[in-house]
DNA sequence: ATTATTGTTCGTAACTTTGCGAACAATATA
DNA sequence: TATATTGTTCGCAAAGTTACGAACAATAAT
C-alpha cells in the first residue's frame, strides 16, 4: 500500500474559498460589495437575475465561507465584505497563481 | 417588474474556474503541475488519497473548465497547464481581488 | 389592530458532485 | 498468445446544489 498525502490545510481553505465563488451570483455579489457603501439585501437582489429566496441562499453560502458578514438593521439587513477572510482568499489565490510564475507571462515580474 | 441583469461573461467565466478550483484534490493536482515537469496520471495518483476513477474525473473536471490539457504517451498520459486558460484565469482573480483594494490591506500598492 | 415592507426559512423538484470497485481498452512484455 | 501496466469509463449510491413559490417572522406605518 502507497501512503497517500492528506490535503493540505491551505489547500482545503482555498479550495472552500473557490468553491463558494464557483458560481456568477456569488461572483456577482462579492463584486458588488467590493464597490458600494449600501449593500442591503434588496440591493443585491437588484442586481440578480433571480428569486429572491434564493439570493438569500447564495448569502447564507458566501456567509458560511466567512467572505461577507450581514447585520440586521431594521426592516432591513445590511451585508458587508469579511475583510479579514477576504484578505485570506486573496493572499491564498494570489499564492496559488504565483506557483505558476515559472512559466510566466502576466503579473509576474 | 424589475429589470434584472444578466450576469457578465467575464463573471461566467470566473465562476466557472473557480468552480473547477473548489475542491481540494483539484488544487492540489493544479499546484502539482504548475512546479512538475513529469506529470503522468500514475504521480498525480500518487499524490492524493483518492481512488483512480476518482482522480480521472477530477481530472476530466479541470480539462473541461480548459485548466489543464493531456496527451496520450503509451501507455502512460501526461497532463499539463493549460497555459492560455490558466493566465486568463489568472488575470480573472487578480482583477476581481483587486476591485477591493479601495479598502485594501496587503498586495495593494 | 391592520397593513406593508423586508428578508429568512420551508418544502419540493431536478440536477450535479463525489466517491468507489469492477470492467474495459490499449499498448508493452514475456 | 498470455500477462502486466496504465488510465478511462460504467454503474451505482450518497450527498450536495440550485431554483422557486409559499409561508413565516419582525419591525414600521396607518
Amino acid at each position: 500500500m502507497k501512503k497517500k498525502r492528506d490535503y493540505t490545510v491551505d489547500n482545503e481553505q482555498l479550495a472552500r474559498f473557490a468553491k463558494a465563488l464557483g458560481h456568477p451570483a456569488r461572483i456577482t455579489i462579492m463584486e458588488f460589495l467590493a464597490n458600494q457603501d449600501s449593500c442591503f439585501f434588496g440591493d443585491i437582489h437588484d442586481e440578480l437575475p433571480i428569486a429572491k429566496a434564493t439570493v438569500s441562499q447564495h448569502l447564507k453560502e458566501l456567509k458560511d465561507a466567512g467572505l461577507i458578514q450581514g447585520e440586521i438593521e431594521p426592516p432591513k439587513v445590511r451585508y458587508c465584505v469579511n475583510m479579514k477572510n477576504w484578505n485570506l482568499a486573496k493572499n491564498l489565490f494570489y499564492d496559488f497563481f504565483a506557483s505558476e510564475c515559472i512559466h510566466g507571462e502576466i503579473h509576474c515580474e
